[in-house]
DNA sequence: GAGTGGTCTAGACCACCTT
DNA sequence: AGGTGGTCTAGACCACTCC
């Protein structure tokens, strides 16, 4: 029986004799050497298997936790980000990181079209339950909204657009795929750079087709189920 | 510099030098460590973290690979597998692996409701370019489905329900998640138990709102990227 | 200062694949 | 038989967190 099973076998086992819940603090890589002779490195072969499983995540430097549920997500009924997860028994928080204009990005002006203009980035981490689970880079036209930087950018976007401006959002596609973290993203949700994340990229248009808002999107992989359904 | 962030680079690099394409073999691990002056742990965790990543993947004791583009694949407007591939320059297969009836499987019939008889698992490996990248289980009632056993199962199964038993599929509803291997689809798809590996769930329904067709599918994380679009 | 994970070295033996 | 990855040991030092 492998290791990581092993390991597996004995937090799941240990969990549930002393209640773990999710977000439980699991022994430390020295703990659980002693407690299986193992060496460290084999220790962490077999946590490393278990967080890409998600079954564990770790907060650099701090230790290894249970992981929590997933937050249940409909990218294409798109609610609110605050509304699905405290329907889900969830504390949601977002956190605006930077909103910065963009001078020279040929590839998200791409996104644009001719319609250059200077583009905007806005960067926001998102937690639930205090742990960091989503960074998000959202790219827009400045000058489609005007004073945006100065608005509260810490709720929902989609509503800032359209009661603010009077921007619909009318349709939208996305690609969903595992890719690894680049160093900004992994320091805002406290992970090693270059472990995996579920990425979602996304365009947003409105009822004229105009490309509204270009989003990329970086999950823990843990922390997030995607639901999808096809018209009825 | 990190490590597999200095591998990385030097495999674009030999890559562009050598115009390596997808499926070509990287040096071996022992290789790789003379040319960094480095341990083989830390030789593979590098090469890890770029599998995570879909950088590369590995086959079992024969060594790691570049890894080819993602299959783009839309859940929603479900075409079929075939075509999809053909249709990116790629060399579909299908491979099946075992047809059962299911004597004993109470989550899997508790899909069907009280719908009980026997169920059918119908358990199928999936190919590109001969590179294993998609193990799936189908369940079905076999009271809908007789004789399904004896019918050529390497196709689309959508197509058979509706050629030769009039069954047609009018919607479905999918979950998309990150999950690890168990053994016998880690197996299969060539890779050690427990890696990593995206997950889809599928219900698909007739009309009348019956399920169908319950289906399992494991892909290696780095074969498929998902595009889901909302409707217009 | 003590404890945590992050990174790394220098070996070893095994199972399996290729020749 | 020789080469590959899979698994493992027994150490080490560092950066950071917590107290």
């Amino acid at each position: 029986m492998s290791l990581h099973h092993q390991i597996r076998q004995y937090l799941l086992d240990q969990a549930q004799m002393h209640g773990w819940l999710a977000h439980a603090k699991i022994p430390s890589e020295r703990e659980l050497q002693t407690k299986f002779h193992a060496s460290r490195i084999t220790i962490r072969d077999g946590l490393t298997k278990l967080e890409s499983q998600g079954f564990i995540y770790r907060v650099n430097r701090k230790g290894w936790f249970i992981s929590p549920p997933r937050l249940l997500w409909d990218p294409c009924h798109r609610v609110n980000f605050y509304q699905q997860a405290r329907d889900q028994g969830m504390q949601p928080e977002t956190e605006v990181v930077s909103v910065n204009p963009l001078y020279d990005a040929p590839l998200i002006r791409h996104q644009f079209g001719m319609d250059y203009g200077n583009n905007l980035e806005l960067l926001r981490l998102r937690r639930l339950d205090g742990r960091p689970v989503m960074v998000e880079r959202i790219y827009l036209r400045q000058t489609d909204f005007p004073g945006l930087a100065q608005q509260p950018l810490d709720g929902s976007i989609t509503e800032l657009f359209a009661n603010k401006y009077q921007v619909q959002i009318n349709h939208e596609s996305s690609h969903i795929l595992v890719c690894g973290t680049q160093s900004e993203e992994a320091a805002l949700l406290g992970i090693p750079e270059g472990t995996a994340c579920l990425h979602i990229e996304r365009k947003r248009y409105d009822a004229n087709d105009r490309l509204v808002d270009y989003n990329l999107e970086y999950w823990r992989q843990d922390a997030l189920e995607l639901k999808v359904s096809s018209r009825k």
